[in-house]
DNA sequence: GCTAGCACTCGGTAGACTTGAGTGCTAGAG
DNA sequence: CTCTAGCACTCAAGTCTACCGAGTGCTAGC
């Protein structure tokens, strides 16, 4: 959407600006996000398409900065967008963009390449993203909370340990060890797969099922360890997977070493990572700049998302981060697209039909 | 071990250090990893045991500087440790040191709570070994090229979709979708279950067993699509798995933020890490240092590598990467224990005993 | 063989000066 | 009333100088 209307700037305060201090806040922005130097007068009235000299530009700015558009530096330097500069920059003078020829096809070979499993896909996709915009990417992949159970098993590992093996609708497969009691034979451990198997399809991994007891003590202990484990590997891959991509990216994008650092250590913390992406998400929006999402040392950095959808309903998130003057027409752009093409593909992967003998299988 | 007895700087080529230059280096060494600050002639004087003067002192720098193991930044700096300096630092002058009381013990809660999944253990070693050090950390993982299948089924996640898992006898589960056929019942799905169990127990995921054909059509076609793969699997996952712990502490060992990034770039590349460590260990070294190692975009870092010894064989390795100023003894120490307990830990994990029932299973 | 003394080197810091990009203000033109 | 040209002003950054101090290499003497 772009104000075309010349319009009084005192007519709603600061919320909108006039075509011409629209215009020039564009110039500057698109400007510092190329060069990452302060925009003077001059280049503004070089650059952009608006023919009034510098000197009137300078008036415009003058009102830009005091309504918290622009800041300078310093006085004698030219001006910066501030955080709200940007937003009104991303809300109002840029579409999102589109992706170049070359980056689609890098995003169309990927998704008719890529297959295996789902964290996989998820990995490569961030890698991907990055790959595509030169900004650290992270994928947040769908929860499993609401898959259902498609099978459970029971795999003696050795005389001591086994793992219990559960199958989720969504080609998740969760997994976690247990000691095995004493003495545990294999016929015992047979039995419990196929209590477990028949107790526990098509529950979800939150909310498992109870186990009917059986008349064998072996095998009602063997299950509720098993249960016990699964409980325990459902808590642990509560928190989503996470995927970084291009970390390295981020080296790029700030001078100081510290930021870089500070930004780093976010990004290894999985959980802030998700949450972000989430608020920023619940917030509806796509784009978190600067300080907008609340997370103090990603101040000067700034968030683009694109939800990943999944049967219609939100179940994870593309994410880009970068420099608040980063390039983000671009960056929506490939967050946008990268993150409908992975819903379509984890969509296909899923609903292509009804399952196979839905009904329980019986042992 | 530590050279005492004094001997003439001649009469092995640069190959021994009399005493007193090597205590010199020594003192050099430890202070520059210290303050990494150029070291000069009165700062050794009075931080080292030696009882001599600056001068004499800067005498004995020339000679070590001729001899390739110490530089001077500029004429009028104090002296700098070159890769050389460092090597006869870690091999003559420091043992590998031994962890502090608090380490040590954060090690042992680790291990003793640390439960779950292989990977999650290796995952949150690779934290555990960078939060010791301050040093960025490197876990990888044994490869699965010894484990043997434990179990194999066939999961229907749709009509059109199919996941094949396999439990490896070292715990690990390997997994990937594929296309079912059209009209595959769930009968079908379940024999071939059966049948791939019955084939491939016991052998190893890259030298996967044929599987008899049956004379069922549907059994054999849904065979063949599984045990393919399978060997897409066990091709993807053939690399082992690698964590890197604490990335973001690369950003406080090198000032230059180009280092950073070209460093955080390699570990990206897992590949290049796992061969890395592969390499350092194969030459039968615990550190590398600078160049040592061939991999020019690491020449300003070492690398710390302990083995992860899984049945007395070498089967992982964890590692630390950092400044070649870095705190030698306190790395090696670190390396060594973590990786020493991960050993006890996988070994624990696997040989406990013979397997439940070791015979084959029948369907 | 060691050391004290000394002249020398050179990076780093601080101050003076210059340059140039950019500003704010104002008077005058449209 | 709006725009612009002109002008004085500001300030970061670059250059030059001087100076300090850490550190060196050399040499004469103990």
């Amino acid at each position: 959407m772009r104000t075309t209307e010349p319009q009084n700037s005192h007519s709603r305060l600061g919320d909108e600006l006039d075509a011409r201090k629209a215009a020039i806040l564009e110039a500057i922005v698109t400007e510092y996000i190329g060069t990452a130097q302060p925009v003077g007068s001059g280049h503004v009235s070089q650059a952009s398409g608006i023919q009034v000299s510098p000197a009137t530009i300078r008036s415009e700015m003058v009102a830009l900065e005091r309504d918290g558009y622009l800041v300078q530096p310093h006085t004698s330097a030219g001006r910066i967008p501030t955080d709200k500069g940007y937003r009104f920059f991303v809300d109002h003078l840029a579409g999102p963009g589109t992706l170049g020829r070359e980056e689609r096809q890098k995003v169309s070979n990927f998704f008719t390449q890529a297959q295996g499993g789902i964290e996989d896909v998820l990995e490569r996709t961030s890698a991907l993203l990055s790959d595509l915009t030169s900004y650290a990417a992270v994928v947040v992949g769908p929860s499993h909370e609401q898959s259902t159970i498609k099978s459970v098993q029971v795999v003696a590992l050795s005389a001591r340990r086994a793992l219990v093996v559960a199958v989720l609708s969504d080609g998740a497969v969760e997994n976690r060890p247990f000691e095995l009691p004493d003495d545990t034979d294999e016929a015992t451990i047979t039995r419990t797969s196929q209590e477990l198997q028949t107790a526990l399809l098509g529950s979800t991994l939150a909310d498992l099922a109870i186990v009917q007891p059986t008349h064998d003590v072996a095998v009602d202990t063997l299950c509720t360890l098993s249960l016990e484990a699964l409980g325990q590997a459902a808590k642990s891959s509560d928190h989503e997977a996470v995927f970084v991509g291009g970390p390295s990216r981020l080296a790029g994008s700030f001078d100081a070493i510290e930021t870089v650092r500070g930004v780093l250590s976010i990004l290894e913390q999985q959980l802030v990572v998700v949450s972000l992406l989430r608020d920023v998400l619940e917030g509806g929006l796509s784009v978190a700049i600067g300080s907008e999402h609340g997370y103090e040392p990603l101040a000067s950095c700034a968030v683009v998302v694109a939800p990943v959808n999944v049967e219609g309903q939100q179940a994870g998130a593309v994410g880009l981060l970068g420099p608040t003057r980063m390039n983000y027409p671009a960056a929506m752009a490939a967050a946008e697209v990268v993150g409908r093409q992975l819903s379509e593909r984890i969509d296909a992967e899923r609903g292509d039909g009804t399952a196979v003998n839905q009904g329980e299988a019986r042992g």
